[in-house]
RNA sequence: GGGUGAUUAGCUCAGCUGGUUAGAGCACCUGCCUUACAAGCAGGGGGUCUGAGGUUCGAAUCCUCAAUCACCCA
């Protein structure tokens, strides 16, 4: 029999595999359920998630990194245990964010949107998406990710395009989008309108400044203090609080306005705080929130003083033209030299910026279109109380139930060229407006063909907050049309995948993408979007700052994945992820997990040099284990319930964790060492069955984290083409009938090891230099030749005796007997005695706890009696332990 | 101002429903190129679990207060 064994180089190289494999198990359609469904026929289990969709400008960062691999972790996890697995994969259409790509470029040539028509624009855009768009699907590919690809979706799809107008054709008619003039938030730079959270308040230095606003015929005045002096142009009132004792007697007359000589009021409201400032504010209706509630109260006249750029119109007069910034300055100067200015006063204060562009943000009074929250809210509050949804970590669901309980209506409408475009039309002629599936070619009400199309679009929230269905319901109109919202036919995926199982994402989109997916789910499909939101926390640097491209910190994912592997790089992610808290990038532990890739390498080529490269463990042969063979096997039974439990609650750290503490410590630093010693002998078979049976089930629990290792590894074994990792059964435990006995002569030969190197070590005996020992064993506790063949190679032992050796010998304890060494030359043993007075000691502070409690009548009333018996042994062992530690220790 | 979370070894963190002599990785110290792996092997040091009270037979774990830090909302 020629022995043809596999040689594998001793450094293990990752580069090349992610190349090799991903192809084969993307062209081979491994990442599809249909090739679960067709093979199992009708399913029992399926399983289901949605990728949240990267901006198609974006590319692969670290955040992306985490959250991919998590739900990768899953799908590929699912996938195993055989359940009919989908995992759509998609981009998202990202407003302003690809709209302000495509104006930079433009900008850079000289030009601006406005030089080119909608269409043109527009046209633009989708060539750019075309040509760049596809970065971030091609270096999820890199990170191996096993979604989908023939469900990959875009938001601006026609199918999901079609979906959007629907849902606002129906909330419309439902009563639940409403068009209507109202305070918005405005971006002055992007020249749109926000919704509330995309407004980030910054604490940033500003001025508090103090003017007099003289009463009418009166030397009289009443002093304002306000931040923004340059809304001034716009006041339309000065207020107090009503019960402001202070100013009772101004309220209902006149003060002249500062600037331009106007009459305006003297009102009392309650929003107004006494503390803040004189406690006399004044108001600008149309440019602060609360100015506009005082002015509808109070029937104030709204005076629009800002163009959409934040520059001052034609209503402020004199400062027509000059930039906020600007107009701030000139008011200031022109108040002090009127004398009006009394004091400036530095101070802190939030101020909202978009979180966009990063400017300050306008509120700024407008025609939108907006969602009733309110009622769908609801909703969504009393599905997470059912249950029906569940988070993980559960804490968060107080930062949903918050936000929606408080929801303010959310303005949807953004005056931006890239999106979905409102579908509402407006007749030039008889001035109706129709909000319509279709596009009209003539007014329903008049028909006049004078008909305009509304010019905002969506909010790109919007369209993802449809994202679990829409995708479900095909990429074209008329497969949607056919399908949904008629219940039958139903589409098959969404019969099979809706609710979606879990929805993997950032805390900080609870608010922006989780509850409105909640939300507009329920509304529209009648039951929640997913069955568990596991949410995960942001990566931050060594500083625990948050990485940002302008702090220069960020971490390029990809880097890294060349330096180290990819399966490195992945389990990484995965072993520092704590449970719901925010994540400190660690760059040390990379490399020590791209070692473990080395370490796991090493062993399957172990294992392969000592067998034949046809070599298959065979289940049917009869082997007859041994104590080691069952050890190791029951080690591995405990770290794959574990390990299972541990991704079925999403403790994902805790499932990396087990599988390196199993397969480095236990498999590799134990079993394939006394391996070694029995590769050679009549127990060979067995062994090597034992090896191959462990690493490949220690594959399979490691697949889903590092998926190209454990795919390259596996395909050692000779075996079928088509049986790949990513679609091998999850891993089971192995039947042990009374495995008990054994563990404990193992778990004794073990110690005996341990005690042995130690003692070898302090008593600074070179490793080469050979030992004997010997060991007599208490009562219920033995060796036979099996162990002491296991001791004497791992402790590199000449000999071991069932008794004490003859001439001198140390002894060493033992709980389980006695322990000696045959020393044969003068040694050292100021280091040993230290040793096992340091020893003693613990073992003293030891008792004492226990004595302690033993002595304490009302432990033993109380405590159970398992406990204090439990207790009780620990004090025998503890003291019996000490006696022979003192005797060795006068000996010595 | 309201809320949430954190504080455990030099660093990053486990420690889940109270019962361990408080754990891991990295770093550190000592000794080894033992033919799978020096990206390795063997051994080791290091913590009054932020502080103060309380509940309990028993607290890193539960409660209260305080300090510090972080994040979210206004």
């Amino acid at each position: 029999m020629s022995e043809k064994r596999r040689q594998l180089p001793p450094l293990y190289n990752p580069h090349g595999l992610e190349q090799k494999w991903y192809p084969i198990w993307e062209k081979g359609g491994f990442f599809s359920y249909k090739k679960a469904y067709h093979k199992e026929g009708q399913p029992t289990k399926t399983f289901s998630m949605v990728l949240p969709p990267p901006n198609v400008t974006g590319s692969l960062h670290l955040g992306h990194a985490l959250n991919h691999t998590i739900q990768d972790i899953l799908a590929r996890y699912h996938r195993m245990k055989g359940e009919i697995t989908l995992w759509v994969p998609g981009t998202d259409h990202a407003g302003i964010a690809t709209q302000n790509v495509v104006e930079r470029q433009l900008h850079a040539q000289g030009k601006s949107r406005r030089d080119f028509s909608r269409q043109e624009f527009e046209k633009l855009i989708w060539r750019w998406k075309e040509e760049s768009g596809g970065m971030i699907t091609q270096q999820m590919r890199l990170l191996g990710e096993s979604v989908d690809w023939d469900y990959e979706r875009f938001t601006l799809d026609e199918g999901l395009s079609f979906v959007v107008r629907r849902v606002f054709v129906r909330l419309y008619q439902d009563g639940l989008i409403y068009r209507g003039e109202r305070m918005i938030n405005w971006c002055p730079k992007d020249e749109t309108a926000l919704s509330n959270i995309e407004v980030e308040y910054k604490e940033v230095p500003g001025k508090l400044y103090f003017v007099k606003y003289f009463l009418e015929n009166s030397d009289d005045f009443l002093l304002v203090a306000t931040t923004r002096p340059e809304t001034i142009p716009g006041d339309e009132a000065v207020a107090v609080h009503p019960s402001d004792e202070r100013y009772k007697n101004f309220i209902g007359r006149y003060v002249i306005h500062p600037l331009n000589g106007k009459k305006i009021p003297v009102i009392a409201d309650h929003a107004v705080d006494p503390q803040y400032g004189t406690g006399v504010v004044k108001v600008t209706p149309a440019h602060d929130f609360l100015d506009f509630e005082i002015a509808e109260r109070h029937k104030l006249p709204l005076t629009n003083i800002f163009n959409e750029k934040a520059v001052l119109n034609e209503k402020a007069g004199p400062y027509k033209g000059l930039s906020r910034e600007k107009a701030r300055e000139i008011i200031v100067e022109e108040l002090r030299d009127k004398g009006l200015l009394t004091l400036t006063k530095d101070i802190r204060h939030n101020v909202g910026h978009s979180y966009r562009s990063g400017v300050a943000v306008e509120p700024r009074l407008s025609l939108q279109w907006f969602v009733k929250t309110k009622p769908l809210a609801q909703l969504a509050i009393e599905a997470v109380q059912e249950g029906k949804t569940q988070f993980f970590p559960k804490r968060w669901e107080n930062l949903y139930f918050d936000w929606l309980q408080k929801i303010e209506d959310w303005c949807i409408s953004r005056q931006l060229w890239w999106g979905h475009r409102i579908p509402a039309f407006y007749c030039q002629t008889c001035a109706a407006m129709h909000v319509l599936e279709e596009d009209p070619t003539s007014c329903p009400s008049c028909g006049s063909s004078q008909i305009k199309q509304d010019e905002d679009v969506l909010d790109t929230w919007f369209s993802s907050a449809l994202w679990p269905f829409s995708t479900l319901l095909g990429k074209d109109k008329t497969t949607v049309l056919c399908q949904w919202p008629n219940k039958i036919p139903n589409s098959k995926e969404l019969e099979l995948f809706y609710p979606t199982s879990v929805l993997v994402t950032g805390f900080d989109i609870i608010f922006f993408w989780v509850a409105r997916m909640m939300m507009m789910g329920l509304y529209f499909m009648g039951d929640v979007p997913f069955r568990h939101v596991y949410i995960h926390g942001l990566v931050r640097d060594e500083k625990r700052q948050k990485m940002s491209k302008s702090k220069g910190n960020v971490v390029n994912p990809l880097e890294k994945m060349e330096e180290y592997g990819t399966d490195a790089f992945r389990f990484f992610l995965i072993s520092i992820l704590p449970e719901g808290k925010d994540i400190v990038y660690d760059e040390s532990r990379l490399k020590g997990y791209q070692a473990f890739c080395n370490k796991i390498w090493n062993t399957a080529r172990f294992i392969w040099m000592n067998q034949e490269e046809s070599y298959r463990p065979n289940d049917e042969a009869c082997y007859e284990l041994k104590d080691a063979d069952i050890w190791i096997l029951e080690r591995y039974n405990h770290t794959q319930k574990m390990a299972t439990k541990a991704l079925d609650n999403y403790r994902f750290a805790e499932y990396t964790q087990l599988i390196y503490d199993f397969f480095w410590k236990d498999f590799c630093d134990y079993y394939v060492e006394i391996a070694k010693l029995f590769l050679r002998d009549q127990e060979q078979d067995t062994v090597r069955y034992v090896l191959n049976r462990t690493l490949e089930n220690s594959l399979k629990l490691l697949h889903p984290v590092m998926p190209f290792i454990t795919e390259e590894l596996y395909s050692y074994w000779s075996r079928p083409q088509d049986d790949l990792i990513i679609v091998s059964s999850w891993p089971t435990v192995f039947s042990l009938k009374e495995p008990e006995a054994a563990i404990k002569r193992m778990e004794l030969t073990l110690k005996l090891t341990a005690k042995i190197r130690q003692l070898r070590h302090d008593l600074q005996i070179p490793p080469q230099q050979k030992l004997s020992f010997g060991f007599i064993p208490k009562e219920g506790y033995s060796l036979n030749n099996y162990h002491k063949k296991i001791l004497i190679g791992l402790c590199k032992l000449q000999d071991v005796f069932d008794s004490k050796p003859e001439g001198k010998a140390i002894r060493t304890a033992v709980e389980e007997g006695e322990l000696y060494l045959l020393v044969t030359k003068e040694l050292n043993l100021a280091k040993e005695k230290e040793r096992l007075e340091k020893e003693l000691s613990h073992l003293r502070k030891g008792l004492e706890h226990v004595q302690q409690k033993l002595s304490n009548p009302a432990f033993l009333d109380k405590a159970p009696q398992e406990l204090v018996a439990q207790e009780k042994e620990k004090e025998e062992s503890y003291l019996a332990k000490m006696k022979s530690l003192e005797e060795i220790l006068q000996e010595i």
